[in-house]
DNA sequence: TATTGTTATACTCTATAACTATA
DNA sequence: TATAGTTATAGAGTATAACAATA
C-alpha cells in the first residue's frame, strides 16, 4: 500500500493545477470559455453575430472573404452567418462592380439600429466581466494580448 | 450615390476593427483560436488529452466530476474522453472506498511516462507562442489572466 | 430525495470537397 | 487556370435528458 493510496482524494478546493495555470494556452482557453458562458446568459445574440454586424458597420462594402478572415470563420460558415443576418434584415449583399465574383456587405438601417443597440450592452457587459482589474491592467491585458495575435497572425 | 458606393471596398490590411479590438473579450477568443490552430499543426494529442493527463498526474485520486469542473468540460464528454485514456493504457480508474459512486483516477506508468514527455514539448511549444513577449510581461499577462478567471469562477 | 457517473442523443460549430460564375 | 462565394456534407465538440447505482 502506497502513500497514494491513503490520502484522501483532493476535492475541488484543494486541487493543485499550478503547472497548468502557468501556461498561457490553458487560462486563455479557460477564460474564452468562461466569458463565452456569461455572453449567453446575458444576450440573445451570438459573439459571431455581434462582430460582424460591428465590422460590417465599421467597414461597409467590406468583401465577404476579408470579414471572414478578420474574424477567423472560414467562409462556407461565414455564408450560413451572412444568410441569417440577410433573412433577418440587418445586411445586405451586393456585387462588386470591379469583380463580379465578390460579394461587398453593408448594414440595412435595421442593422445599424440594431448594432449600435448591441454595442451600449455590451460594453456593459464587458465592464462587469472586467471589473477585476483596474483600468490600467485592462488596458496592459488588452495591448498584451494584441502583441501576441499580431504576431501569431 | 452615395459616397459608400463610390469608395472601394477596404481589403484586409486597411480594415477597421478598432472597436473590437477593445474588446478583451474578443482578443481572448481570437487568441484562443490562434493557440488551438498552432497546438494542432505541432501536436498530434488534443489540448483536452494534455491537461486532463497531467490534472490526474498532479492529483492522483481525483473524481471524475472533480476534473470535469476544474477543466470546464462537462461530466459525459469527461467520460468519453477517460474512456479513450483508459483504451490507451494511461489512465484507471477505481471506485472510492469511501463513496462507491464516485470513481478516482489515477495514471498508469504508461500514462505518468507520457505526460511528462508531453510537458518538456508543451514547454518548448509555449515558449515559441510567447515569444513576442518579454518573461516580464508574459508573467503580467498570466496574472491578469488568472485574476480575471478567479472572478468569473 | 439527491448525487456520481454513464448512456444515448441531439445540436452547434467547424472543416472539407465539389460546384458556379467570374477573372 | 485561379479565385470568390456557395452548396452539400461530414466530423468534432458540446449540451441535455434519462438512467443505474449509491448516498
Amino acid at each position: 500500500m502506497t502513500p497514494q493510496d491513503i490520502s484522501p482524494a483532493p476535492d475541488a478546493a484543494a486541487l493543485d493545477l499550478s503547472p497548468l495555470d502557468e501556461l498561457v494556452g490553458f487560462n486563455i482557453h479557460i477564460l474564452d470559455l468562461l466569458m463565452y458562458q456569461r455572453f449567453y446568459a446575458s444576450f440573445d445574440f451570438t459573439p459571431g453575430t455581434f462582430s460582424a454586424l460591428l465590422a460590417i458597420k465599421l467597414n461597409p462594402g467590406i468583401r465577404h472573404g476579408a470579414l471572414a478572415d478578420a474574424l477567423m470563420i472560414q467562409r462556407p460558415n461565414m455564408t450560413k452567418l451572412i444568410n441569417r443576418l440577410e433573412r433577418a434584415g440587418y445586411v445586405r449583399r451586393r456585387a462588386a462592380k470591379d469583380d463580379q465574383r465578390s460579394v461587398m456587405l453593408r448594414l440595412s438601417d435595421k442593422g445599424a439600429q440594431a448594432v449600435e443597440e448591441m454595442r451600449a450592452a455590451i460594453a456593459a457587459h464587458e465592464d462587469r466581466l472586467t471589473a477585476s482589474l483596474t483600468p490600467r491592467e485592462r488596458k496592459t491585458l488588452r495591448l498584451l494580448l494584441r502583441k501576441m495575435i499580431v504576431r501569431l497572425r
